[in-house]
DNA sequence: CCTTCCGGCAAACAGTTGTTTACTGACTCC
DNA sequence: GGAGTCAGTAAACAACTGTTTGCCGGAAGG
């Protein structure tokens, strides 16, 4: 078998493991995942529960899984929006437009991560943060990258990123438990106000 | 009896009932509320599983008495904050110095709160939310009698309040995470910048 | 003093849980 | 084509869950 022509076996293999992260996905939406039962889960799928074992060795593990996929289509989003190389006000009403758009498209990985950033589980509590500290180095370096930071410490720096990214955060969590479209909106116009307040805080952060 | 000496029926019943909370609370460090069981608090407190239906009709019962408790605790520190009458920057360190002192007082009610936010019970995560609410609309109201806010809009107030307050909750979480009191002071550190930053941003928000 | 009230108890209920065991049968590979 | 690998199975395990029932014993109140 070639490398990305996988046998039969190992495909048969990866697709009830995506069945298995879909179902939890679902189940997710209305538990967290320390109350998250195996046995649910593979009765969702329609596999014994011992074939659980054959993929994760705990629901915790299958947390852990769940973070790197739902972090990694957010990473997409971020890279895009630091891509940007327009005004101001252009590169905000880009950020939150694409904010709200991966919300409604992944609404199910954003309420997980914002579930479990503090949840009742270590181990994706810590993956969690691990990668949102992965995701604010990243804004770091692009912002250190523009003139507006010339003159900046790289601690001042990482601190405005560090900013962003919680800002982002709590964004996606208040559109995800937007109740319809009018709040969302309003959602929307905080955030951008809120942002340009931040950005004008950023270019008076050398005056005096 | 009189409106402030119980009766010995009505004391004994307000005991367990905190014994009922207090164990929940201890019992929710380490997991989140939708997988903590009525038995498993009642058998921490030393009593009947049927005696907690005396109490309250479920754990998000429980869960929602837990959230007025908690929160409660913080009004009396941002009503303080919001008292200081100092310098800007000193202003910014008592408020960094209260969160962080209320954290270490009270790690398990911010631990709750923190968790529950965006936890798997909608009552409890609604209640929270409205709390967090009346924070912002105490501090608008704070930030909009200082001269600082001459000429802004009531939204605009309410939007620079409700980032007061995110970065608070956030800033708190973030110390419940810390390792040591070294990762303390760093994340002391990081929040007052931030909160120079943002008001910074404030002071020139009306420019251009 | 005698009755009413009521917080807490013990017991039983039917379901559910995670984990282990020995197994089957289709795919892999020589 | 025959031996070996291994994802998924069925069954059994003890332990646990939330909830209901009838009852007790001491406080409340006339």
């Amino acid at each position: 078998m070639s490398s990305n022509t996988l046998g039969v076996r190992q495909a048969q293999k990866r697709k009830t493991r995506e069945a298995l992260l879909d179902a939890g996905l679902r189940l997710l939406e209305e538990q967290s995942l320390s109350s998250l039962g195996l046995r649910e889960v593979t009765r969702v799928v329609g596999v014994a529960p011992a074939a659980f074992y054959r993929h994760f060795r705990d629901m915790a593990d299958l947390g852990v899984a769940l973070v790197g996929e739902s972090l990694g289509s957010l990473h997409v989003v971020v890279r895009a929006v630091l891509a940007e190389r327009s005004e101001a006000e252009e590169v905000i009403d880009g950020t939150v437009e694409a904010v709200a758009a991966h919300v409604e498209l992944h609404p199910a990985h954003v309420r997980f991560i914002a579930r479990e950033r503090h949840g009742g589980v270590r181990a994706v509590r810590e993956a969690i943060g691990a990668e949102l500290d992965r995701f604010g180095d990243e804004v770091a370096e692009a912002l250190g990258a523009q003139e507006l930071s010339a003159g900046w410490s790289a601690e001042d720096v990482r601190m405005l990123a560090g900013l962003y990214v919680d800002h982002l955060v709590m964004t996606a969590s208040a559109f995800i438990e937007a109740a319809g479209p009018e709040e969302r909106r309003r959602i929307a116009d905080t955030a951008r106000r809120q942002l340009r307040l931040i950005s004008l805080g950023r270019r008076h952060w050398l005056d005096g």
